[in-house]
DNA sequence: AAAACGGTTGAACAACCATTCAACTAAAAG
DNA sequence: CTTTTAGTTGAATGGTTGTTCAACCGTTTT
């Protein structure tokens, strides 16, 4: 087990570039925790399921009926985006209901349809 | 193969808030395109290398050393970066130069990044 | 021409992940 | 109390994906 700090396989071509990208980049936990919030996002059921509790919360079986997909499908998604903070819950009798736990997720989640339609009509 | 449009175990509850959803619920191709935007960003050497790149162009070793990764890891990376337009690049040379393709992506970053240093904040 | 360097690419492997299935809990209805 | 319904959960499975390794291409240098 050699210690490397650097493992890297080429040398450095703009060091001065380099260096300064070094300085100005954010610590890895930041860079964890962004990209654990875009994995949560990139995923056409969780998206579609965002896209539903934009027009107010729902419960599972609505969800699933939205979708067209089984109870147990949209649960186990509900609970890892319930983890990460994207949704919140609410307990009432046998249903349980769902909505967005953030307005900005809602905010990034509009900002990149545009950004996507956007793009689409460009590259025609 | 049974061909069942409506595959879901069980029945509506909110019978109206579901066809409202249903009805305002933009295009499988939209999330399709959606949830591969946020694959991209799903990673953290990507976001790194997104990171890195705001401070202008930069060749793969130049990205490989502030990585400390190999140029062959961070080449596949910036290939996918490619094709989904966030980034383009530029060849002088032997070196390759690549930079952010759109200010779009600078700014949903910047945006997201805000929102999860708002979240820690909270957190605590 | 040959060696060195920056970069790309495909195959292989391990790790991860979304869906399915079955069993389960809790609340409501009979 | 029993049955039904809404929802959760763990294991299993098939598919996806990030990194590594080796071979390769194009450009520059010697």
């Amino acid at each position: 087990m050699p210690k490397n700090e650097y493992i890297c396989d080429c040398s450095v071509v703009h060091t001065e570039r380099v260096e300064r990208a070094k300085e100005q980049m954010p610590s890895d936990a930041v860079f964890s925790k962004l990209s654990d919030f875009y994995k949560i996002l990139g995923d056409s059921t969780r998206c579609k399921i965002i896209s539903a509790l934009q027009g107010g919360e729902m419960c599972v079986c609505d969800l699933a009926n939205v979708l067209s997909m089984t109870k147990s499908s949209v649960s186990h998604q509900l609970g890892k985006m319930r983890e990460s903070g994207v949704v919140k819950c609410r307990k009432e009798g046998k249903e349980v209901y769902y909505s967005l736990d953030d307005g900005h997720v809602a905010a990034i989640f509009t900002i990149t349809i545009d950004h996507i339609k956007h793009k689409s009509e460009v590259n025609l």
